[in-house]
DNA sequence: AAACGTCGTGATAACGTTTACATTTTGAGC
DNA sequence: GCTCAAAATGTAAACGTTATCACGACGTTT
């Protein structure tokens, strides 16, 4: 609530010295530094960080955004920690909003963002085209796409190998003799879920495994369509004997119509997850899962907005992270 | 990027005229309206959200602050939503903290919300006495509390009724026959253990069931102190036949050491905790939980906090929302 | 002793808004 | 055609910073 101006009456000397005692940079006598300290004390000076963004030129305004798509969603609270702890370190704030896959509240924070004057934003873009994602980069605000990366865009990327991911996923299930492997995929508008699928795909190939079209299936991320999807695969006249569904909260529906149908993992079906969960170990049963690094893609996409926060000029980065499969007990 | 003043030279006219059509309440002629919201529109005017605030007084900076203990936690991430969505709703932006449980990080980020002049802050408070938000709440700044209460603080509150879901999770318990039911509580600073503590002792007293003080072990809320001191309640020579876990995290950890160790969930020892999980039907078992309306309470925080904004000399309200037994199988 | 850096300060102009107040334009009434 | 309120528009101060420039005072160099 006090400012400069109430400051320097106290201590009877102008602003800008009072402003040069806290951005000690710059040299004042101890006297006088003396003087100032008391009287910021006294009044309990707190500087405005509005005031400050407001004046200064890009980049120093010690705040950044982060926009994902939900965080309840344990994927991406996880990058969400993973991008707060490293603003933490780095003593900047976090403007952190949920886009629910929604292109106009995606918009709309984005605005927010672009509003607030933050020194650079963290995503995973809507889709490949993400139109809005397109236009912040084009008023030179610093972005990172964690995730998913968008083809006409040139940003810092943090990335994991998805194909490389949905390989071994799908060999997995291969050595364990099933042939017939249902696909639950997401959005394809999406670069991870066409990676994953491609990676569905090559797997199969090694092997020679003729592709059944009707076992795959594409949702929309969410746990209901996970439920839904498994649903129809599980009804089709010849079933597949093990799933791989591309995210997590999709791989907790499929389980339940699993149960729900009364069959049991592994013996009638198999199945395997992309993402892992806390308590995939507590599921039932133990999940066997991709993982993805979440928390360090988080923490490396905010560690290369802030070098590029520093130095906007610097070639753009890819950083790819590898995924690891955790063999439970559901395969 | 183009400000007020741009937009006005290019239009014409005066930035007081712009500033009109934008805050369209003020009356201007439809010519010039039209001449302004055109170049408007060439230019791609975005307002500074931060020139605005700095200009205006208190309360319509439409930014408000979250500080949460920690987003990976279901619960917390429920109450996020929850909070979010009546803010997003109310076009108002969130500045989303963790705070760990940690009164360092907590001051910082209390600090920075100030400093932003957000319009008012939604948190759960450390413990009893956390006196960073008793400064916060003495300078004036809107303060609504979740979850937790503060004895020395009158602000708005949303809570549960922790006595009652705990008096019904353990009189279920006794129900079926338990009557060494272990309690594995959190911090006791902490206003919502002492009231699950006191509805466990309740529900006790009730049946004149005696009190066995080797049964209650306090924890932190994290997942490995479950884990913990399920493991010493069960290595007892005489250990519980039923647990009562007072969160979600640490109930996940006691179903690890029970699966550790090789029991049967309920036959060799029930369990019912705390907090319901969007996953709890695909554990192993289904868990009974006592499910708290978390969303909610972060939707009506944010909305007792909007009224408080707008109206800063309201008289203080505590909501209290129920909670809800769910029985599944695990007792 | 004149000239000149150097060092510590102070004054002040931004930054992009909103808003109280001043000024100009409009048009109705005579 | 003149007056005068009302309506439309313009002017400028303020919000709390940072940063540029100017200004003394003082010490050093010729």
């Amino acid at each position: 609530m006090a400012s400069l101006q109430e400051v320097a009456q106290r201590a009877k000397v102008s602003i800008a010295t009072v402003s040069r005692v806290l951005n000690k940079s710059d040299k004042v006598v101890p006297e006088t530094r003396a003087v100032v300290q008391q009287a910021l004390r006294e009044l309990g000076y707190r500087p405005s960080r509005v005031a400050r963004r407001l004046r200064m030129k890009d980049g120093r305004a010690h705040l950044v955004g982060l926009i994902i798509p939900d965080i309840q969603n344990p994927f991406y609270a996880e990058i969400a920690r993973g991008v707060e702890d490293a603003a933490y370190a780095a003593e900047y704030a976090l403007l952190l909003c949920n886009s629910d896959e929604n292109p106009e509240k995606e918009r709309f924070y984005l605005n927010v963002m672009l509003s607030e004057s933050v020194d650079g934003i963290v995503l995973p873009p809507f889709d490949d085209t993400d139109a809005a994602v397109i236009e912040i980069a084009a008023t030179g605000m610093p972005v990172v796409c964690v995730d998913r990366s968008m083809a006409k865009l040139k940003t810092d990327l943090v990335e994991v190998d998805n194909h490389r991911g949905a390989f071994e996923a799908v060999s997995h299930l291969l050595a364990k003799g099933h042939e017939h492997i249902g696909l639950i995929e997401g959005r394809s508008q999406v670069s991870t879920s066409r990676e994953r699928r491609r990676g569905y795909l090559d797997a199969l190939a090694e092997r020679e495994i003729a592709v059944r079209k009707d076992l795959m299936r594409a949702g929309d991320f969410k746990q209901d369509s996970g439920r839904i999807l498994a649903n129809e695969l599980l009804a089709l006249r010849k079933p597949p004997t093990a799933l791989f569904v591309c995210n997590n909260l999709m791989t907790v529906g499929a389980l339940a119509t699993i149960h729900q149908r009364g069959l049991r993992v592994p013996q009638d079906v198999a199945i395997v997850g992309f993402d892992d969960l806390p308590w995939a170990e507590a599921l039932d049963p133990p999940l066997t899962v991709v993982r993805q690094p979440a928390y360090e893609v988080g923490r490396e996409a905010m560690e290369l907005l802030l070098k590029r926060i520093m130095d906007p000029d610097r070639a753009p980065v890819t950083v790819r992270l590898l995924p690891e499969m955790v063999t439970r007990s559901s395969t």
